[in-house]
DNA sequence: ATCATTAAAACAAACGTTTAAATCAATCGT
DNA sequence: ACGATTGATTTAAACGTTTGTTTTAATGAT
């Protein structure tokens, strides 16, 4: 089957990539993980490049799902819209642990899939959280001061970092949770650009 | 002069690893960028990683002087403390552009000087901002609920994360400046994080 | 018997490093 | 004061590996 194949060297590719860059990984090293021939990859994905653009789209499949969901079925007021975001964040981490270190490998070194794949998804949720901001703003519900763009990067930032110093971290707060990291973020963000006399 | 060597060196490899990574960059272009031979980084670095290894100390320089700084003139409360993080975050980065690709990348993909270098550096860090926030919640100027270890994280992440993204963030962000964006979200942290009541 | 798949071998190119000769600067004996 | 000599630096060439890809033959199923 071609799909066994495909899928198969996907998933041994995968740990690979993400934990050593893609320089750094060899294609035989690909393939005895994978526990197939060299000549696989390029019969199946055209060579190492291709290999690696179908590990990102894999990666990326859940980011896409939520933002076409939210797409449609989004919220009116602006906290509960963000709040919507802050779930999906440790959702789509779970689903994808190793989304983070592609995300960010991208983002320090673009390959040629950062154009076509990563820009787009991760404009679209700054598009996404942006508007929730600025309507919020607008509403009464957040500060009137607030810049929404970078009120949209910082909720970004805030949320997605810990899962960034995760391996460094884990030694340093023990005992933690990502549900309750992303949940006492999430909480100093909202008390932090809630307009204090709003109901 | 030896050090104009290595200095070369240092300089013509900084931006090449940090927009490629270690592994994507050959010798042959590091000595070509620098305007030496290629046997110039064995014979003053010991190789590749060798070089590689003195790019990221001289990185690193400016946090290491920060800390020992901080480890001494320290002010009292945790808001002043927290205060001063938040406008060396914008300064470090004016001075080492290129410092938040080398932490990202050893983060993600850790090398052998990860442990050394990076670790030590990061880890000396989060124990000073968690105390300061330990000791605010102590003190009553923050929330009492708040975990300081997770705390330290956020304020992290909510300012470093905009450097990492700002590549891809200025074409959404129109105009914006480090320190219009460090201001905002610092204020929407410690507006999260400080006691309603507090005077 | 035909076609798609797998396997091993071969390919040129590029890799990091080392070698050996050339160049340079400073030191020393006269 | 000056050519000889020493040691450090710089260069170009060569080293053996490893790289990604392709080829060619063997195997599989229809």
């Amino acid at each position: 089957m071609e799909q066994d194949m495909r899928t198969k060297l996907i998933e041994a590719a995968t740990p690979l990539f993400a934990k050593r860059g893609f320089a750094a990984v060899s294609i035989r090293e690909l393939a005895k993980a994978a526990d197939v021939n060299v000549a696989a990859i390029s019969y199946y994905f055209g060579g190492k490049e291709g290999l690696y653009t179908a590990v990102l789209e894999h990666q990326f499949a859940p980011i896409a799902e939520k933002q076409a969901w939210l797409a449609q079925n989004s919220p009116q007021s602006g906290e509960e819209r963000l709040l919507l975001y802050a779930q999906a964040v440790p959702a789509v981490h779970g689903q994808r642990p190793f989304l983070i270190r592609f995300m960010h490998a991208e983002m320090i070194n673009p390959t040629i899939c950062f154009e076509a794949v990563v820009k787009k998804y991760i404009t679209g949720l700054f598009l996404f959280l942006s508007r929730a901001i600025a309507d919020g703003v607008a509403a009464g519900e957040f500060k009137p001061g607030i810049n929404p763009g970078q009120a949209a990067l910082s909720l970004a930032g805030i949320l997605n970092f810990y899962f960034i110093a995760k391996p460094l971290a884990q030694s340093l707060l023990a005992g933690c949770s990502d549900q309750e990291f992303v949940e006492q973020s999430f909480r100093i963000y909202l008390d932090g650009i809630r307009r204090d006399d709003h109901a």
